[in-house]
DNA sequence: CCGACGTGGGAGAACGTTTCCCGGGCGGAT
DNA sequence: ATCCGCCCGGGAAACGTTCTCCCACGTCGG
């Protein structure tokens, strides 16, 4: 080691400034006044050796570190991208910085990268967790101030996309035009934002004698889709619900492919209203969720619980809009 | 305040096992040997006020953060989002934690961005600096280690997709269909990635003087392609290159909807093999960058860097394997 | 039996800040 | 003119670790 590169230190200001510590620390936070000509003396030195203080050191003795992390099942899924796109360019802008972890859908990983990421940042977004309700509130604690995305639970500030309504929606819309028989192509199990598809399909079959859902176990990708493209034929359904865009495009290409025509033999709906859910042919029925707003409200919220603000653990479901398109047609006769 | 939740120190472990702070860290550390009693003490003293190390204090006198900073100009990109992905899952097996920070496609932001995380990690990663040369090239000293992804450069290892030769081979592929007449949709003009693809349309038409290719600025996502549609009928070419997927499937679409068939009046390519294009009709010629690959290559590097390993600043050019399908067809005669 | 060497644990410095607590100087009021 | 009070700046503690000394003890060899 030929140069041990010291960085430039509070001491050398000081030093260069001919004055103590204290004084630098004080001019440079803006806290209290200082003779002006000093203050003058302290910044000047300061530029001259670029100046800027260790955030380690500050974050050590303030006890906040300007820093959130967040905790995401799987960095490939779009919506968790939307998420921290919008949460991370809310939380910059406001100072904050972001430290993202992707826990690859393990429900241990989950935890322990909840805690340990927790303990060098000021807070944790978690999004979509998959572990159980028991072990997430006692986790809530622990973790505090902690703000949970995508998923109903006492003890945090909620923030998430009302699915339930929006699939609820999309059901009366196939009702409507005449469609009877449906089969819904299901992601992730243990996802909450699966959960609260399945409510919706429950409770409409419930208020809806005459109608027959099925559920075929399906995914939440573009293969996924085109995997089970043989059982929604099978099926004899005239309606698919796929669990997100991806499938549903999964599943159109197959079928189309092997002549089945869209949405005259055939309607398919999809979610999350992704670009090219515009582009495909037909254009595809589906519903948007606001995923970046989504990602700024996480940060508000965390924001509130930060500044300490009002103690208001409100859940804010933000509410999909349906965009109908090509793809959803009247049921064949 | 009512209750100040003082954390748990090592003092308390100390305490409790009655043994000196020094000690307690030795066991946890496990450094050096210590009698196995004292330490088995120590062992559960710590176990039972559930006491970890606070990673602010360590990294304070350590001088590492076991954090690594990625700056991406846009975190709505499916490339960064792949990369991030990579990078963050080969990060967090090796026990270091990600920083992201989004520049906003901003200059201005991304060199702050970079500097301002750089203090509080223990390395940047840098994907596709929009930067010019020269600050790039002064960047690079202050932020050392510091890795670049998907821009060439000197003073830092680089990590990056060979757009060129990948984008050579799909003007070959064209070629060989009997394409003369061809049109460019350009995305970025400031990004690296649309100046690889522009050299290798200027070799290519400078190889074959029978070639036209003109370039129409465009955009990255399915909207601009859309676009830019009317041109492209307008430009009288016979082949499309599209800057990248959604590029090709937003022009596509509307070419589709205006009557024009796909292959046999227009050929159309795109860039990065997204999932979709795959289930696209027709199904799209384009060229797969292992994103994901790259941000766990570009992990690799970094942690040559960080072990102070082989002093290697070699680049990486991982080569995009070109994936032809049903867009490209013979040119019409 | 005594001295030397090795080993393991404790005290304290260091990491780089912020902030509390004083002391000193100056200005205003009596 | 003197005293009191206020304001500004310096010294030092604190944040929670790790690690370097150094000392004490035990053992082994002479």
């Amino acid at each position: 080691m030929p140069r041990p590169p010291k960085r430039v230190t509070i001491a050398d200001v000081a030093a260069k400034a001919e004055v103590s510590l204290s004084t630098v620390s004080r001019v440079l936070n803006g806290n209290v006044t200082v003779d002006p000509a000093m203050a003058e003396r302290v910044r000047a030195a300061a530029a001259e050796l670029d100046y800027s203080a260790s955030p380690l050191a500050r974050s050590l003795v303030l006890g906040r570190t300007q820093t959130i992390a967040v905790v995401v099942p799987d960095l490939g899924n779009p919506t968790f991208q939307e998420i921290l796109r919008g949460l991370s360019r809310a939380a910059g802008t406001a100072g904050y910085h972001v430290l993202v972890a992707d826990s690859a859908e393990s429900v241990d990983e989950e935890r322990v990268l909840a805690l340990t990421t927790r303990r060098r940042t000021d807070g944790v977004v978690l999004c979509a967790p998959r572990m159980d309700d028991d072990a997430l509130a006692a986790s809530l604690r622990e973790l505090s101030p902690v703000v949970v995305v995508n998923r109903d639970v006492d003890g945090a500030p909620v923030v998430g996309a009302d699915y339930r309504s929006a699939f609820a929606e999309i059901l009366t819309h196939l009702h409507g035009l005449g469609h009877r028989r449906y089969v819904f192509l299901s992601g992730n199990p243990r996802s909450a934002s699966n959960a609260a598809r399945v409510d919706a399909i429950t409770a409409f079959a419930g208020a809806h004698a005459e109608v027959e859902i099925t559920q075929l176990p399906c995914g939440v990708d573009v293969d996924s889709g085109a995997r089970v493209a043989p059982e929604v034929r099978a099926s004899g359904a005239t309606a698919v619900l796929a669990y997100n865009d991806l499938v549903a495009m999964g599943v159109m290409g197959v079928l189309r492919r092997d002549g089945v025509r869209i949405p005259e033999d055939l309607s398919v709906t999809g979610f999350d209203d992704i670009p090219f859910s515009r582009w495909t042919s037909p254009t595809l029925t589906t519903a948007a969720v606001p995923a970046e707003d989504l990602g700024a409200r996480a940060w508000e919220a965390m924001q509130d619980l930060l500044t300490g603000a009002p103690a208001e653990p409100a859940a804010h479901w933000l509410r999909p809009v349906v965009a109908l398109r090509e793809s959803t047609g009247p049921a064949p006769s």
